[in-house]
RNA sequence: GGACGGCUAGCUCAGUUGGUUAGAGCACCUGGUUUACACCCAGGGGGUCGCAGGUUCGAGUCCUGUGCCGUCCA
């Protein structure tokens, strides 16, 4: 048996255990017998190059409590690590590696650039997963998959090719958001916008039948007019009215454009006149559409402008020719109005630059199975908590449009499309769609373009089981494990991935259906729960970012607090579905709840030898049931509650408040109080081994409940006060007893014995009356005298009790004595209990000033609730109406107070 | 413009289906080496629960309106 020593190290019991948990292959997924048992949580797999963050610590210390609380659980529990290839993010890392070098990925050529990449992923891989361990995560590690592993990316090219074939997948000419950054198409969700601060400008174009005359044109993009190819007004706007039909003249490059009348225009929005620019605005192209404008693009790949644009703009930064486009107007004397302006503009977020509508050609897919995946989550096969996610995810679906899935990227799966040499790509008899290409690949060029990544990570829970050719074994592991039973996420994922995980999985997992029963619907879905938590900000609550220099590396907190520490510290200030203000001094408290936890399993060992721990039975056989006095019938009344609080917040997916429960029961309970309590009781050989009995029974079911979220600690406490049997860990234990109250109330009450919850009661009673002896020394200064004697007036019932629990009322007060007297002692401060009075005997005068300021406060207080009891009492209608215990309740309460009440009074009369 | 969330002590948050005199942690103040723990112990001050109505015997909690802050969507 360890000594434990005075100070928790967390660093040596974190490694030391989870080296030992490695190699016992604890986190190994288990299959039980039954299926109702299955307990999956697929990782939010992070980027493989990224490095661990605190929202990472939040998410995967989620993930941890729930996955080790069903492991305790017996369940068959498997946690299923991995990382995914971060496409862009990934890419532009290497290319700014490349950069430095002074070049670029072409130089390189797609081959050898992807070596690089492949390179990096290798040296920065696993890094974050490293970093994982150190928190302790206790995924099966032997699983680790990444979203380009070979059989991973057979499953996403092979999702590819049945979409195409069932026609949920196409290519096509379309506007899109593109990145001038990153060189790439962007789905709708990559685009953040944001408010701009930037200039409306009102120009004029001469009508070209009417020279002289001229449209005044609104717009905020002034670079983009060489692509005019129309003006356009609403068709009932008399303003405008008989100049439809005309033309009026482009600026620059000059040309006739003519004018139209569209339903689109907003006759409020500035002049009410629209320059169309097909090839740069998404509604502009609809416009173009209709009425047959040609788009003409003005601007490159990368954000400059082109030749179109005219010979001075070309190559010229789209910002710059905004500014030379305003100046050309202004020199022109087009320019009518700028004034200051504030629109919302795209952002890319990956490389916070503005988007650029651009039209180009892209593969896109129509979302499969989206009625269905509504019903997964209306009809409840799919439970979000807190529920009111629910709303964000099927407003989306209800606003859903088609998904750009291909990126112009190099890093990422390759489109599985190849098209025949030298012939017209969008006549799909060019085209070859298969997972390994064309027999003869000489004749065929496959598509330059990858997937998004999140077209890949949508597969997560049906690839990682081999889908859609699983082995043997993964065909078990499928069979038993899916549907998962949480994912556990950030709001800000539920339409990148959630949403497309569960269309996914109701279209990929099982034959080919046009439409599901709701049985299928059950069957096909990647997962029963998600579990939305808040975003890490910072203190003021701004979002944690490397240019604020908020966001502190979880290593250092890891080291500062242990990594256990750190657990219970984030968990405790995570507020049930809102975002978490972080703040260094606000997780202390996981580190201090440690060591707490540290010094009470301390003291039980100096306490006295350590008897049989080994079993729960052991434990229980050890009770002295006729020894048991209120403390004890009390401390176990409260370790039941806690246990049924604990299990009702796994029950309801209210993880945040765990640590708030635990906290109150080990620390404000237990230690504040049974410890106390021991410290008397132990040195009565009469009360000793009971008394040792039930420490050993809550401190071993204290570090059940504590296991998900410290399981270090826990851990090795578990080991040191000898609850372990044999070479197993905690989660092996039998009779864990956590899943409800009665599991272990059953143990402990045998034969007539019951948990007397009104005995537990009178140690409220206690405990007031404790606290105002305390109150009493510390406000008349004797604080430091361990042998303040004390008095009381108590009717006979209160006296008995009062008087066979002296010798520990004088532990926990720290007073020499407590008696009873028949009357108040002389210059004695008192204070009034429901007990009794109890007096505090001065060996100095009593300050009678301070003691009636004293005495009048706790007056005032009585008056208040005596006035608030009577008015209730005296209503008929509460009597008549409020529930009979709490019209009782009532009574007593009043009763309670009056009698207090006038003890007051009575002592004040007697102070003068 | 639509939807959702928040508004309770100086700060961050609890407050179950309405029911005793609204709680905790941190911060603050006072005192303290007592059979574990100063990462600790004891005590104390501090709130008209955003605002206004309504329902009810009774509202922090339910209803209506409204203000401010935040987020998502358009």
């Amino acid at each position: 048996m360890t000594q434990i020593s005075k100070v928790y190290d967390p660093k040596i019991v974190e490694s030391k255990w989870y080296n030992a948990w490695l190699e016992g292959k604890a986190f190994a997924g288990r299959r039980t017998e039954d299926k109702d048992d299955a307990y999956c949580i697929m990782i939010p797999p992070p980027n493989v190059t990224g490095m661990l963050h605190m929202g990472h610590i939040l998410d995967n210390t989620l993930q941890d409590i729930f996955i080790r609380r069903a492991r305790l659980e017996g369940k068959g529990a498997l946690w299923y690590p991995g990382t995914d290839h971060a496409g862009i993010a990934t890419q532009t890392r290497v290319e700014q590696n490349l950069r430095a070098e002074g070049k670029t990925k072409y130089d390189l050529g797609r081959e050898a650039f992807l070596e690089k990449v492949w390179e990096f992923r290798t040296e920065k891989g696993g890094i974050i997963l490293d970093q994982l361990q150190k928190l302790g995560a206790s995924c099966d590690w032997d699983r680790t998959a990444f979203t380009l592993d070979p059989h991973y990316a057979r499953s996403v090219l092979s999702a590819f090719v049945k979409l195409y074939e069932r026609g949920y997948i196409y290519r096509g000419k379309r506007m899109v958001n593109w990145c001038p950054a990153s060189l790439t198409a962007l789905s709708d969700e990559e685009v953040e916008v944001r408010p701009q601060k930037g200039i409306l400008y009102k120009m004029r174009y001469e009508i070209v039948e009417r020279p002289g005359q001229y449209l005044e044109i609104s717009t905020t993009r002034p670079e983009t007019l060489m692509g005019d190819t129309g003006v356009a007004v609403h068709p009932e706007d008399d303003r405008y009215r008989d100049l439809v039909g005309l033309h009026c003249w482009r600026p620059f490059p000059k040309a006739k454009i003519p004018i139209i009348a569209d339903d689109y225009i907003d006759r409020e929005f500035g002049t009410g006149v629209l320059k169309v620019t097909p090839a740069h605005d998404k509604a502009d192209f609809e416009i173009g559409q209709r009425h047959g404008l040609a788009a003409i693009d003005v601007f490159n790949r990368d954000g400059t402008l082109n030749a179109h644009s005219g010979e001075e703009f070309d190559g010229m930064e789209r910002f710059a020719a905004r500014k030379k486009a305003a100046k050309k107007l202004r020199d022109m004397g087009l320019m009518v109005e700028e004034e200051p302006y504030e629109n919302r503009v795209g952002f890319s977020q990956r490389a916070n630059v503005p988007v650029e509508p651009r039209l180009s050609e892209q593969w896109f897919m129509r979302y499969p199975k989206v009625e269905e995946a509504k019903e997964a989550v209306s009809k409840g096969y799919i439970k979000f908590h807190p529920k009111r996610w629910e709303n964000v995810y099927l407003h989306w679906l209800n606003n859903i449009t088609d998904w750009c899935i291909s990126r112009q990227l190099w890093w990422g799966h390759r489109i599985p499309v190849w098209y025949k040499k030298g012939a017209d790509r969008n006549d799909e008899a060019n085209r070859h769609v298969s997972v390994d290409g064309p027999p003869d690949p000489e004749n065929w060029e496959q598509d330059e373009d990858v997937l998004d990544t999140w077209a890949s990570s949508n597969l997560w829970p049906l690839a990682n089981f081999g889908w859609p050719e699983p082995d043997e074994n993964q065909q078990k592991d499928l069979d038993y494990f899916y549907p998962t039973k949480v994912l556990v996420t950030g709001f800000d994922i539920i339409f990148f991935w959630v949403a497309r995980m569960i269309m996914a999985g109701l279209e990929m997992h099982g034959p080919e259906k046009k439409t599901l029963t709701d049985e299928e619907i059950q069957e096909r879905i990647p997962f029963e729960n998600v579990y939305i938590h808040g975003l890490i900000r910072d203190i003021q609550g701004r979002k944690m970012s490397k240019t604020l220099g908020n966001s502190p590396d979880p290593l250092d907190l890891i080291e500062k607090f242990g990594a256990d520490g750190l657990r219970f510290g984030i968990v405790n200030i995570a507020p049930t579905g809102q975002d978490i203000l972080f703040g260094e001094d606000r997780v202390q408290i996981g580190r201090n709840f440690c060591n707490k936890l540290w010094n009470a399993a301390r003291f039980r060992q100096v306490s006295g030898p350590l008897c049989d721990n080994s079993s729960l039975e052991a434990i229980i056989g050890r009770l002295e049931r006729d020894q048991f006095d209120e403390y004890d019938h009390w401390i176990l009344t409260r370790l039941l509650a806690a246990t049924q609080q604990v299990n009702k917040l796994f029950d309801t997916y209210l993880i945040e408040r765990l640590t708030g429960v635990l906290y109150e029961f080990f620390w404000g309970d237990f230690c504040d109080w049974y410890v106390e309590i021991s410290k008397s009781k132990l040195k009565d050989d009469r009360l000793r081994d009971n008394c040792l009995a039930i420490q050993d029974l809550v401190l071993r079911q204290f570090l059940l409940l504590l296991e998900p979220i410290c399981p270090h600690i826990t851990e090795e406490l578990w080991n040191d006060l000898g609850y372990a049997s044999g070479d197993t860990f905690m989660q092996d234990t039998e009779n864990p007893c956590l899943q409800s109250q009665a599991e272990l109330r059953e143990w402990i009450e045998q034969g007539d014995f019951k948990i007397d919850a009104k005995a537990a009661s009178r140690i409220l009673d206690l405990q007031t009356f404790v606290m105002k002896a305390r109150s009493l020394k510390a406000e008349y200064g004797v604080a430091n005298s361990r042998d303040a004697a004390f008095y009381f007036t108590a009717p006979e019932s209160s006296q008995k009790f009062l008087e066979s629990h002296a010798t520990i009322f004088n532990t926990l007060v720290g007073a020499g004595q407590l008696a009873a007297v028949e009357t108040r002692p002389e210059g004695a401060p008192a204070a009034v209990t429901s007990l009794g009075t109890l007096y505090l005997d001065l060996t100095s005068a009593l300050d009678i000033g301070a003691e009636k300021d004293r005495l009048e406060r706790e007056l005032a207080k009585l008056e208040k609730a005596v006035a608030a009891g009577e008015s209730k009492l005296g209503n008929q209608k509460f009597l008549n109406n409020a529930p009979a215990n709490i019209v009782e309740g009532a009574r007593r309460q009043l009763a309670d107070s009056k009698e207090k009440k006038e003890k007051i009074a009575r002592l004040l009369a007697e102070l003068g």
